[in-house]
DNA sequence: TGTACATCAGTGAACGCGCGTTCACTGATGTAC
DNA sequence: TGTACATCAGTGAACGCGCGTTCACTGATGTAC
């Protein structure tokens, strides 16, 4: 009896349930279409719900907004970076640039990185979306330099300096590839854009390679 | 007496002060607050002009951005390239990197590249919006490699490639450093962008440098 | 186990707001003679 | 040069629409005894 009323009865798992439903569509209207897309009354319908409802689960549109951004890039993170391990720190930039940069990551908004999705939104935003928005880069800067946590101390800044610029430019690839519109212009800002984030170098104008 | 007919008469050349004004704040606002930024009432204000008078110089709202952000564009690229002649296409990247790439381009939207301020926005919008905005990418990529248009053939290729996940990587440096808001994370990604442009490299993987 | 009351997720009408667009009107500018 | 009429940039009220949010209400679930 008590384990039952633990577990939260029907009722509390009725609304959790309602509250995923709500949080889905939600972060599928918002990767889709952006912040103005996460309208409640569209949310709700996609969730199989009426708007009025919303307030039971949220305390208002900013909140959902948030709570959908880390939703989204959770789960976009976790399938970006898979399992297989790689070779090396060239080798792991060339696996996540071919994974990210293409043509099928461009043309499913909605199954996307919401990080490509929202740079104009967040920029514009308040802030407390962009220190969302900055949290979650930075735990995605973290996964993408995770196994090379053993490189010597002296590597770590280069590390983390080449997948800033690495981010930005995976970023900035479909970000515009996405702008332009579909054609042949958005199939070369990918080609050119993958390539060169597998290369990428950040090493100080001063010290020529 | 014909002469002066042919330049337009007092109320010819008001009516093209007006829509001078409106395209200014337009293409302002266009920059700062993106497409929804462009509201009408607030963009006539802006010119000193009540917003019903709007359509005696546009044919609708769409007409106006398309208009703003090809007024925009020619104004920040000619700024941007500047005149100074430079010494290889290495250096080139360097110096449009550092022109491009940094605080107070990010800090000032309203007098900023529009391609960095509008990818989320041209993703979503019509087929319309996006021809013009590869039609700006394209004559900025244009302005980019034109100094080296005496170049061998064979390196033609190459350049545009560069140029192209050049402009990836500047665009999507700038609107990153501008998502995760004010502070040392968006400095950091500024820096490293800046150090990479100035190093693109667009080689195939199958061909080690 | 059965009954009476309390809770609260969800409903649907209503609100105020800003938006793009339309339209009858005004009055300075332009044209015809 | 002077007069009568035509043009049209700009005004300001009005429209329908979708938005976020509020709120009185409903009815199934949960609780107390």
């Amino acid at each position: 009896m008590a384990d039952i009323r633990a577990q939260g009865g029907v009722r509390a798992e009725r609304k959790a349930a309602a509250r995923a439903r709500i949080l889905a569509s939600a972060a599928a209207r918002l990767r889709q279409e952006g912040l103005d897309g996460v309208a409640i009354n569209t949310v709700m319908r996609d969730a199989q719900l009426t708007h009025g409802g919303f307030y039971a689960h949220f305390k208002d549109k900013q909140a959902l907004v948030q709570a959908a951004l880390v939703h989204a890039l959770a789960d976009t993170r976790r399938r970006w970076m898979g399992r297989a391990p790689d070779a090396s720190w060239p080798a792991r930039l060339e696996r996540l640039a071919r994974r990210y940069i293409n043509p099928a990551h461009r043309d499913h908004p909605a199954d996307a990185c919401a990080l490509a999705a929202l740079t104009s939104d967040a920029a514009r935003a308040g802030p407390a979306l962009q220190a969302t928005y900055a949290a979650e880069l930075t735990k995605t800067l973290e996964a993408i330099v995770a196994p090379f946590a053993e490189a010597p101390e002296a590597d770590q800044a280069r590390l983390w300096d080449e997948a800033l610029a690495f981010m930005a430019l995976s970023v900035g690839s479909v970000a515009l590839a996405r702008a332009v519109g579909p054609g042949a212009l958005s199939d070369q800002i990918l080609r050119a854009g993958r390539r060169a984030a597998a290369r990428i170098n950040t090493a100080p104008k001063e010290s020529p390679r």
